[in-house]
DNA sequence: AGCATAAGTCATCAGTTGTTGACTTATCTG
DNA sequence: CAGATAAGTCAACAACTGATGACTTATGCT
């Protein structure tokens, strides 16, 4: 009975209640997006003091940028000859089939796309899209216009994150992992060959 | 010299004022979103009173409804029997490279996008596009799984907007229509065929 | 010209926003 | 058991939000 103290007073720990403060502010924002989220909210959930978040993260829009930040899964690109269509496939499932129950089940870029209105956000958005997972996918084809064609790829897996979590588009949302792969296999293919 | 009256001190013309509230509200939000833009901010780029806004629209939430407001283009659904990678062609010729002059650039779908932490504008867009241009693709798709392949373009063709005017993706940005339009004809032929 | 009507303005409301400095209180060390 | 240190609270701030009712002023009709 060491472990876990009686929940409902919070034990002092600068730590946990900033970890705490993140976990609640990723949810928040999902669903309600930059503007429409205030501190207030964020600590109500924790169960803590507006005064807090200002304390520990600086300001609200630094709470933000570090709430949405995304790290590739180093496994994707580890490998420099892995073919283009099993990166695909890792991507569909991971990014788009994702639970990414963090984020109240979005992945971070649809999060931080619903907050584009703000320019901070976009700057963030471009960044980590396009020198994270655009530039290394690019690599990998062949031909002339390979960036464009590895960009097309990339349009269409967060366009069906769009549709699947923002939209909600029926087909798109209830389609198995296996039945959405087989179709989206066939654009990759059309894509790789030049 | 009856036609245009000294432009400075605007002639009372009620509905004259509602458009161009309009016209600006467009503007703003397209930019940032609907928390994003005040109603002060848009009634001073027309040079009017804020007050302007509750007595044209009723609030500012109808006042967004009524601007993001899409309307399909008719002659694109108009003939049954036109070829779905003709419609394609058109869509993205219009939809994904129109100008958009309206909404700086942005199709009103992006917008909505980027207000989406609101439910009544999520609501919005969920049917406009799905009840607009997707119900009326999928009708034109042979075999099975028409819906869930009208969604993988519909995916597409959002996904390449938001590339290029949300996340400024560099090769998609500055590609042009043909180049462009022949590698999505790729696509679109490879899920055309059952 | 003069008057009625509607277009537009103004001041102000009550509520909310993020942030800050001074305060209290829990936790750990000696 | 003291007392120091840091975690957390509290009250208040200035700025801004959307909205409203009473006011002023321009327009069009007779």
């Amino acid at each position: 009975m060491t472990e876990k103290p009686p929940p409902d007073p919070r034990r002092r720990d600068r730590a946990a209640t900033r970890a705490a403060l993140l976990d609640a502010a990723r949810l928040r924002f999902s669903r309600q997006g930059y503007d429409g989220t205030g501190i207030r909210e964020i600590a109500a959930d924790v169960g803590v003091d507006p005064a807090l978040i200002s304390r520990y993260f600086g300001s609200k829009r630094k709470l933000y940028a570090e709430a949405v930040r995304v790290d590739i899964p180093a496994g994707l690109t580890a490998d420099p000859h892995r073919p283009v269509p099993h990166i695909a496939d890792a991507l569909l499932r991971e990014v788009v089939f994702g639970d990414w129950e963090m984020f109240h089940g979005e992945h971070p870029f649809l999060v931080m796309l619903r907050s584009s209105g703000n320019p901070a956000v976009r700057d963030q958005l471009h960044i980590q899209l396009c020198e994270g997972y655009l530039r290394d996918f690019a690599g990998r084809l062949k031909g002339q216009d390979a960036a464009l064609r590895a960009e097309l790829i990339g349009a269409l897996l967060l366009g069906m994150g769009v549709m699947r979590s923002i939209v909600g588009s029926p087909a798109l949302s209830e389609a198995s992992f296996e039945q959405t792969r087989r179709l989206v296999a066939r654009l990759v293919h059309a894509l790789s060959a030049e």
